[in-house]
DNA sequence: GCGAACATGTAATTGGTTACATGATTCA
DNA sequence: TGAATCATGTAACCAATTACATGTTCGC
């Protein structure tokens, strides 16, 4: 059973205390990659676990910014997690709305199948720079070794395809621009 | 907004009638590695499409074997696709759970660190091998340039990922066997 | 006798996604 | 003046997922 948005931000605050904005930073900067969240989906969920008794919430109210909720794990979040994490893990869905496009796109004339490549080359090479520009602040913060693999993981799943994609754009044409 | 099951099930219909069994063997062998489908989205969604009219069905009495249902793309379906493939493309999303255990594996043993990446390392083996061995059968039945580049995509992704994962290994002693 | 390949379907659940709603401060 | 950063939350929706349910033939 794959480990869910529950198990998720429990492992997270396994780590240390943090507000739903820095579980949404965490989940943006350092797995995004595998893992995908938005605070429609953190925020219900901190609050379900709240209202189970696996995490604690305290709440700082602060001056010129927006009053924030800390949350930390209880010994019975600590207990959740750690029977969660030793199910069997389920296989990767990797769901990519770019390939299934190009895949139906034989009747697409060449310069836009060009266009249609570039376009995700430059979001790919958004993300990977996101990732990588990530690192330094990452080791700092405290990198464990198996975090670095999930991180190597990332870099060679974007600079493997991103060279895929950019030896397919010689076969069409650029856009005369 | 990404093409959903009743878009890439309308779009493989594009390319010729199929029945629900045939729409899963394309899935599992040619999208798996960027789409999932299984037999619970194909026969729902193909019921719907016919009751939408974007698909029609033709009962075939086997003997010896199960009877199927083949469908077919309407005129209706064919404009229906053609407008869904020109909305802008959604951004791909990767859940792996594997990475997700391992990010939060800092507390193992090295041998279990070993074994779990070894599994690993195992299950993407059998996925290119999966996809790698269609290759000449897929060439056969047709499969265009577009087509190739989605299948160049997924080779370089389990080559890339394995290499890590196999680097990774290195690190940790496997368990005496 | 058993597993693989062929073949189709339903019902209940659910875990998110999307859209909406608010608002201060800092920096360019 | 407007974008970015910090900060939290709800309500409606829905597209699958999971589990269940059934049955034949062919080859080993």
């Amino acid at each position: 059973m794959a480990l869910k948005g529950r198990e998720i931000i429990l492992g997270i605050l396994a780590d240390g205390p943090h507000t739903g904005y820095e579980i949404n930073e965490i989940l943006q900067n350092q797995l995004a990659h595998f893992f995908d969240g938005s605070y429609g989906m953190i925020y219900p969920t901190l609050k379900k676990l709240s209202q189970d008794g696996l995490v604690t919430s305290q709440q700082i109210t602060q001056t010129g910014k927006p009053n924030k909720n800390i949350f930390a794990i209880t010994p019975a979040g600590q207990t959740a997690f750690q029977k969660a994490i030793v199910t069997p893990t389920d296989d990767e869905t990797f769901k990519s709305d770019f390939l299934m496009r190009l895949y139906f796109s034989q009747y697409l004339s060449a310069t836009d199948i060009h266009d249609f490549i570039q376009e995700e080359i430059q979001r790919k090479e958004a993300k990977l720079t996101r990732l990588t520009s990530q690192l330094t602040l990452w080791e700092e913060q405290g990198m464990t070794p198996v975090q670095k693999i999930t991180y190597d993981y990332g870099v060679a799943y974007y600079t493997s395809t991103l060279k895929v994609l950019q030896e397919a754009l010689l076969a069409y044409p650029a856009t005369t621009d």
